[in-house]
RNA sequence: GCCCCCAUGGUCUAGUGGUUAGGACACAGCCCUUUCAAGGCUAUAACUCGAGUUCGAGUCUCGAUGGGGGCACCA
């Protein structure tokens, strides 16, 4: 029984009262004292008597030998002045009566495992197994947590990554192989992991790299899978093309789902974009040559009767052979009037392809016509 | 303040006494290419410091420094 008053929350400098604490003033209180005190009305708390010698010490699967001195230890409370037991103390009674062979957790409980052993000892329980996991820092060093606005799981889902690559990008973090493979599905990563060959040192979790290894996974999915994924993250104005068309040319182009909605935004809403688009040196594309190009193209486009990806390529290749442009040359301006933009998903006849005939020689005139003197 | 843990490029890491210190992300350049991605190639970049032990230390020991965590009648 411990009838102290309770200790005033610790000053945030300087906090003497931790030290003082140590010892529970009332650990050796006879009966007739106790009974006194009850007498007077005052309420205890119940406490764990430490011994003030020796150390105590475990083994981690991860950290190895782990021995803390029994003087470190606070005499801890059991149960609180209102009958509820603490944390600590109803954690080792759950896990035993849980029959928990095994506790993995994070590190920093690593030097308070002596006294949660301390209590198994005291109750003459068997002591569980103990993994402690080296903890995740956020990239500025700082401990990783929720209350100071980092991601949860389900936020990261939110954010538009896949469950499997965020356990795929954590389990690399203090953790791997052994040989240099990074991109696991679930499958593979429970073949492959192993308590033995997790590391000791935190870790700082980069968005960066979780966005590449997404990137990875969305592109391995199986494309019915990925389009079924997609799917919500559509907007409405693009739901009048074929959409399992854009999840063929967007796949292998994200990173995350969040990023699809700004990607297929100009399928249904042409930007209003400036002419310098159509110069560009790496196709060898100036503004005459654009204008020329879109000149000849619409008419050859409006007599096409297969209106396909394969048949608009090969038409259009045959094109730039006969007036002596480079492919690259001629296909510039078409893509540039179709998206409206400097880079697109999809090439000039997979945009044309999706955007539709009529589409298509609209937005190639409207090209034109910004390229008029 | 006391205690515990950790320490290889900016980040994640391989490495268990002898290596040109390997890979990945990011960055830069090149190639490929109907744009952009993806892919391929190349480049830049690391053993925190100081003492030991040893013929020889990133690797072993000690110390320092740095970083993280824990020390509640909270869970």
């Amino acid at each position: 029984y411990c009838f102290c008053k309770k200790e005033a929350q610790p000053d945030n400098e300087e906090s003497p009262g931790i030290a003082e604490q140590k010892r529970d003033p009332c650990r050796f209180l006879t009966q007739e004292q106790v009974t006194a005190r009850f007498a007077e009305g005052l309420i205890p708390v119940i406490r764990q008597r430490i011994p003030n010698q020796g150390s105590t010490t475990f083994v981690d699967h991860v950290y190895g030998e782990i021995t803390v001195e029994n003087t470190q230890l606070d005499d801890q409370v059991l149960l609180k002045s209102d009958g509820f037991p603490t944390y600590n103390f109803a954690n080792v009674v759950d896990d035993h009566l849980m029959e928990i062979t095994h506790v993995i957790r994070g590190q920093e409980y690593l030097s308070s495992t002596p006294k949660y052993n301390l209590l198994y000892q005291a109750f003459g329980w068997q002591i569980p197994e103990y993994v402690h996991l080296p903890l995740i820092l956020r990239e500025d060093g700082a401990k990783l947590s929720k209350r100071a606005g980092d991601p949860s799981f389900e936020d990261l889902v939110q954010m538009g990554f896949l469950p499997e690559a965020i356990v795929n990008y954590v389990a690399l973090l203090g953790w791997n192989p052994g040989d240099e493979r990074e991109i696991f599905t679930m499958e593979e990563l429970i073949e492959a992991f192993d308590i033995e060959r997790i590391n000791k040192s935190s870790a700082a979790f980069s968005l960066e790299k979780l966005t590449w290894l997404n990137g990875e996974h969305i592109r391995r999915l199986d494309p019915q899978k990925f389009h079924e994924l997609a799917l919500k993250y559509y907007p409405e104005g693009v739901r009048h093309l074929d959409l399992e068309k854009i999840s063929r040319l967007i796949q292998i182009r994200i990173e995350r789902f969040t990023e699809i909605p700004t990607m297929v935004k100009f399928l249904y809403e042409l930007p209003d974009y400036d002419a310098a688009l159509f110069e560009n040196p790496k196709s060898k594309s100036t503004l005459q040559s654009s204008r020329e190009i879109l000149q000849e193209v619409i008419p050859l486009l409006e007599s096409m009767q297969e209106w396909t990806n394969e048949s608009l390529f090969t038409a259009l290749k045959d094109f730039a052979a006969a007036h002596g442009y480079k492919i690259g040359t001629a296909m510039w301006p078409i893509r540039t009037a179709l998206s409206g933009q400097f880079a697109s998903p999809g090439g000039a006849t997979e945009l044309a392809d999706l955007l539709g005939k009529d589409e298509t020689l609209r937005r190639l005139k409207i090209g034109l016509a910004k390229l008029q003197p």
